[in-house]
DNA sequence: GAATCATTGGACCCATCGGTCCAGAAAGCT
DNA sequence: AGCTTTCTGGACCGATGGGTCCAATGATTC
C-alpha cells in the first residue's frame, strides 16, 4: 500500500488533498504520467508545490500511488452492484453493459489503471507492483465469480475459474487499449462480447 | 509513414543507423520511452549525439517511429508462415503457439508496438498514430484469416470476421499487458486459447 | 491570548533532457 | 591527387524537470 500518510489532517487539508488527486487524476489519464509535470499539476489545481510535497512527501511517485487507488475504487465502483455478484449468466451481461457505459460515456479513452501500470514499468518498477496490486484485485471479482458459477452447476466442474478469469480480464484490457488507439467503442465492445462468449463455452 | 529520410546512406552509414535503432529498441522496450534519455541510448550505442540527429533529423520522436517499425517487423516475422495462413483451425493454433514462443523466449515482457502506444497516446499523438498503424496492420492479417475462413465455409456466413479479428486482437494485446504486469507468460496463454474458444463458437 | 501545528505561497536549486553547432576524420568520386 | 560529401566526436545551450526551503498565515487548544 505504499507509505501511509500518518501526519494529521485537519478537514480543510483533507479537502486540498483530494482536491489534488482527483484534478491530477485527470491531467494524468489524458496526458500519461511522464507526459505531466508537478507544475502542470500545481496550475490545474490552483496550489502551489509545496503542498504537493506536504500531502505527498514522496513526491510524484506518491502521488501517482494515490492516484491509482482513487481510479480503481471509481472504476470498480463504475461496475456495481454486478462485480459482486456475478453468479448468473444475467449479471455477466449486465456487467458488460456497465463497463460500456462507464468508459463510453468518458472523455478520454483507455483504462486508466492498466495504461497507467504499462507506463510505470520501466521507470518505476515498485510503484507498479502497486499498481498491478488493484489490477489483481480487480481480476479477482471476475475469478470469484467464476468460483461461485462453477459451485453453483452454472459452469462445468472441469472449468478453470483463475484461468477463464484470466481470459476475461486480457480481452478487457485488450479492448480499452485498442479503444484508445482507435478512439472508438467498438473494440471493447467486441472484446468483451467475445470474452463472455469463451465463459459461455464452459457453461455446464 | 513519417518524414523520409532522403539522405543519401553510405553503407557503413546505414549500418550505424540500423545499430542505434536495434539498441534503442531494446533500451525503450524495457524503460519506456519516457524513461529512455537521448544519452542512454548514445551510451549504449557508442555513438554520438550528433549521430542521432543525423541519422533521425527529426530528433526523439522520429527515431521512436524508426524503432515501432523496426519492431513490428520483427514481431510479424515471428508469427511467420502462420500469419499469412490463417486458413484453417491448425495454423490459428500454430499462429498461439508462435505468439506464445515468441513472447515467452524474450527478456522483457509486454508488446513492443502496445505499451508503445498506450504511452505515446498521451505525449506524441501524432507519432501515436503512426504507431497505432503497425496495430492495425497487424489486426489485419487476422481479419483477413477471417475472412478466408468464411468464404471457405470453415466460418459461418453470419460471422463478422472484423469483429471477430478485433476480439481476438483484443486478448492478445490484453494477454501481453497482463503477461507484463504480472511476469508470467500465463496470462498469455488464458487469453489466446479463450480468443481461439470463441472464434471456433462461429465455425460453420 | 499565546503557543503549537497544520497549511499556504513561491522563490530557489541543481540535475537532466532534447537539441544545436562546429570542427575534424573518413570515405567516395573524378 | 584533390574535392566533395558523409560521418563522427563532443562541447555547449536553454528549457524544464522534480524537489527543497523558509517565511507567512491560518486554525486549534489550553
Amino acid at each position: 500500500m505504499g507509505v501511509m500518510t500518518a501526519t494529521k489532517l485537519t478537514p480543510k487539508g483533507a479537502a486540498t488533498r483530494e482536491r489534488i488527486v482527483e484534478a491530477a487524476a485527470d491531467l494524468i489519464l489524458a496526458r500519461g504520467v511522464g507526459g505531466t509535470s508537478l507544475d502542470d499539476i500545481r496550475a490545474g489545481t490552483a496550489t502551489s508545490k509545496s503542498q504537493l510535497f506536504h500531502y505527498f512527501p514522496g513526491g510524484k511517485s506518491e502521488l501517482v500511488g494515490a492516484i491509482a487507488a482513487f481510479q480503481a475504487e471509481r472504476v470498480l465502483q463504475a461496475q456495481r452492484p454486478y462485480l459482486d455478484t456475478l453468479d448468473t449468466w444475467e449479471a455477466w451481461q449486465g456487467w458488460r453493459d456497465s463497463v460500456i457505459a462507464h468508459y463510453g460515456s468518458q472523455p478520454h479513452w483507455g483504462c486508466p489503471i492498466g495504461s497507467l501500470a504499462g507506463e510505470l514499468m520501466g521507470n518505476d518498477p515498485a510503484r507498479a507492483a502497486d499498481v498491478a496490486e488493484h489490477l489483481n484485485k480487480w481480476r479477482g471479482y471476475l475469478q470469484a465469480g467464476a468460483e461461485r458459477m462453477r459451485e453453483s452447476g452454472l459452469l462445468r466442474a472441469d472449468a478453470d475459474p483463475e484461468r477463464l478469469a484470466l481470459s476475461v480480464f486480457a480481452s478487457l484490457q485488450g479492448g480499452l487499449l485498442l479503444t484508445q488507439t482507435m478512439c472508438s467503442i467498438e473494440p471493447l465492445a467486441a472484446a468483451l462480447d467475445g470474452a463472455l462468449a469463451t465463459l459461455r463455452d464452459s457453461a455446464a
